[in-house]
DNA sequence: TCTACGATCTTT
DNA sequence: AAGATCGTAGAT
């Protein structure tokens, strides 16, 4: 039975609140499913590690929008990096989906890889776009309606570990620091770049 | 227009 | 340690 779809009020929340809540539930874009086990904060307003931080472009547009779509944009002129929106409509957030476990669709997910054979690690942003087929004509898709690119309730996870965010050194040190990188504990799936540490619940 | 560079990943 | 690869943002 698929999970049903995250309600648009799930995300227009902190973008924090909404990247703790997002792990254990489930990204869908035709017979690929994933379950999401690492994501970022990207908070509004006092973040300078945010694309928002420049104010409105036509890139990061949607995140400027109402929440509960998404927001794709290309990095490095290679990978397709899933943004989830949060807040509120005129606030700039959302929460990066890093890793995840593939749950359906491994063929598919195989061909997208070039024919790489066996489990797939989808740990970082660039494979989470590449398994999932996405490009930039995904920003701004609507997640809680069926069709095209969904995100669905899975399971609940009761320990998280944190760390400080990936790649962002042109952030300033407190938002480089802070502790915006959320886990699912003990995954495998899951950035090993840089160490995290376990969360009370 | 021109330039520098990036919320990365793979290969050397 | 470095190359791939190109759209974006800010400068000219």
């Amino acid at each position: 039975m698929p999970g049903r779809l995250l309600p648009r009020q799930f995300y227009a929340r902190d973008a924090l609140d909404v990247a703790r809540d997002l792990l254990g539930q489930e990204i869908w874009h035709g017979d690929v499913g994933l379950r999401i086990t690492e994501v970022e904060a990207y908070r509004y307003p006092d973040d300078t590690a945010n694309h928002c931080r420049v104010g409105l472009t036509a890139r990061n547009a949607p995140m400027w929008g109402p929440p509960g779509r998404a927001y794709v944009y290309l990095c490095y002129g290679l990978h397709q990096m899933l943004n989830l929106v949060t807040n509120r409509n005129g606030e700039g957030a959302a929460v990066l989906i890093r890793s995840c476990e593939p749950i359906a669709g491994h063929d598919t997910i195989a061909l997208r890889r070039g024919g790489k054979q066996g489990p797939a690690l989808l740990t970082g942003p660039g494979k989470v776009g590449q398994a999932l087929g996405l490009d930039t004509s995904f920003s701004g898709h609507v997640l809680y309606r069926r069709g095209g690119l969904e995100v669905r309730r899975g399971s609940s996870v009761a320990d998280v570990a944190v760390g400080s965010r990936i790649g962002i050194g042109y952030a300033e040190p407190e938002h480089q620091h802070a502790e915006w990188r959320l886990a699912v504990a003990g995954s495998p799936w899951v950035s090993r770049s840089r160490q995290l540490r376990s969360a009370e619940r």
